[in-house]
DNA sequence: GTCTATATGCAGATAGAC
DNA sequence: GTCTATCTGCATATAGAC
């Protein structure tokens, strides 16, 4: 992405956010980000006070957009579609498809998340427990509606199978490799088409 | 884990395993490796060369252990209960939840796997693919005669769903914390028996 | 095999000129 | 707001005594 348009405070977002999907929070120096960004390297601690918070402002910049998202597709699938399983998973997972598509640098935040999970940063998974625990709560009661024989426990270790399917081939980790017949976009929406139907069913499975 | 009444070099593979466990591999510092282990800093050049080195040793001690015990249970679980599914998804689930209940140690090992997928360090990646690359062929080929008529993009991308989910949940990165009253080992057994009874049903869903 | 001591380099952070 | 210069500390790695 050229960032040669914006503001020295947002190219040092976004190349932050490059560098911490490709390589992590820990392995990523603030030389690398300023360098890439093309700023001095006082600028970091001028604008974001520590490497630390520069971590965290990169995060807040994207989930912020992309709770809402889920939020409102979730208002809308059950006000269009109640009772019905698949448009509640499709507006958990939708979003997070869009953002991997986005033009503006999205694609490396959903790397970056993928990583949040694997790097046991505490103040940072307690920050996002804190500011977006209650999106979950949300789509858990709504699926709760959906499938009511399940129980309470089942229906969390089942949240967490969707949630780690997501982060997985969103993140590109998995097996498979984009066809050269087809586009970026087309190949992200068969996988979220694919993960919503694998996952309806396994919500709909009978637990034992 | 006591390490006393190991060797120099395994004191090392320890310690170093679970403080990558802990923090990833970029973040930790050999002296943090050597420290723990009560061992000379200079001892991980002397053993290990690198610190490269010790990553890679660190991982094949266990992964060879775990395709070994996959393969096994997968040929059994053909030989004694053919075309069905769930005791195929078992052979795959089972060896990593008893490598995260280990005593010596294995339980941090799944959570680097888990940071594996998240570091993108492609020679690492490359040496998983290249050494262990067959099991996942061999788990594919028997999970398509269960499912005859999933096309092989499908089958694949479910596989990817499978793998997220698991290294998610044994990774203890989701929403479910134990219960105070549910032991260690019980609590992952109803993991396991949760995912392979949500992933038995995914991996049936028709395809659109 | 294990130690001390040290070489060399890069990290995050800041002071102070412009 | 942005720069240069620099402080301080810890990193990996190695040389060489025991």
């Amino acid at each position: 992405m050229s960032l040669q348009h914006f503001s020295t405070k947002d190219r040092i977002l976004y190349a932050a956010e490059e560098l911490f999907a490709q390589q992590g929070f820990a392995s990523t120096s603030l030389r690398q980000v300023t360098s890439r960004a093309d700023v001095n390297i006082a600028a970091v601690n001028y604008h974001f006070g520590s490497k630390d918070n520069l971590v965290n402002e990169v995060f807040r910049r994207r989930m912020d957009v992309m709770s809402a998202q889920r939020l409102d597709a979730l208002h809308r699938a059950l006000e269009t579609a109640p009772g019905q399983l698949e448009p509640i998973l499709a507006a958990f997972v939708e979003p997070a498809l869009a953002m991997a598509q986005d033009r503006h640098g999205g694609g490396a935040f959903i790397r970056v998340i993928a990583r949040t999970y694997a790097e046991n940063n505490d103040s940072l998974r307690k920050f996002l427990s804190d500011q977006y625990g209650h999106v979950l709560r949300e789509f858990a009661k709504a699926i709760a509606g959906c499938v009511p024989g399940l129980g309470k426990e089942e229906l969390y270790w089942r949240l967490d199978f969707l949630s780690g399917a997501l982060t997985y081939a969103m993140a590109d980790f998995g097996l498979i490799k984009r066809p050269s017949g087809v586009s970026e976009a087309t190949h992200r929406q068969r996988a979220a088409q694919a993960l919503i139907r694998f996952a309806a069913a396994g919500f709909q499975a009978e637990a034992h």
